[in-house]
DNA sequence: CGGGATCCATACTGATACTG
DNA sequence: CAGTATCAGTATGGATCCCG
């Protein structure tokens, strides 16, 4: 099924969805974001701490890290666990939210990933 | 089919993969801008005008849409089609590979579309 | 270790004007 | 109609320092 029955683009223009600052548009910009999408899929297999998450999301800056977890842990996609100890340690997974939402990430990341040898070669 | 074989962190973490710079983080800052997903999804139906894309993709300016208009066409995601007449027409459309990735787009955007409301609702 | 506060550079936006 | 060019204002991101 490569099509819907009704199309993105009808969908687009009625009924005001898809308009600027509308609740979709917010949400798929803090999802489609640089890092949130890095993020995501980082916490797709097991939850991270943050210090991890920092290594593994190479070339995020610290405050980056902490405004794009805030977000989606607004959003309700990440949940934060604090474990009050020395050294402090917290520990953020996805919410059963998050894991839809990342269910229906991976397949574009990876056919991404399987791609873009190919596509940045050639320019 | 929720989870994928080898984790998306194991990935991340080897091989260079996902590393800053490389051509899989290139071709998903390109797709996943803020205008880059809302662009494919209009395209997703059917070849769409300059003048059209415009008025769709609500919000952007003139200066965005071309410039991500000629990025996505770098990266084999567009078709350009220029038809000289008067007044002149330009057609975008997607091209095979263009096709493939939004197949991959429209789950996430339908979902995010669905639940989006309640998400920003009790922020 | 996990951040918050601050400052600076860049990127984006919006408006306007001009072209083939 | 389908763009390009330019400029000024603003939002966003990065680097650094600091703190519990």
């Amino acid at each position: 099924m490569v099509s819907q029955q009704v199309s993105a683009l009808e969908r687009m223009l009625d009924s005001g969805n898809f308009s600027s600052g509308c609740p979709t548009r917010v949400v798929l910009d803090h999802v489609m974001s640089r890092w949130g999408v890095l993020i995501l899929v980082a916490l797709s297999d097991r939850p991270t701490r943050w210090g991890e998450l920092r290594r593994v999301v190479d070339g995020i800056s610290e405050k980056m890290l902490a405004q794009t977890l805030r977000t989606l842990e607004a959003d309700g996609f990440v949940h934060r666990e604090v474990t009050a100890s020395i050294p402090p340690r917290v520990d953020y997974s996805l919410t059963g939210s998050g894991g839809e939402l990342v269910e229906r990430l991976l397949p574009l990341v990876d056919w991404v990933t399987e791609h873009a040898p190919a596509i940045v070669g050639r320019s």
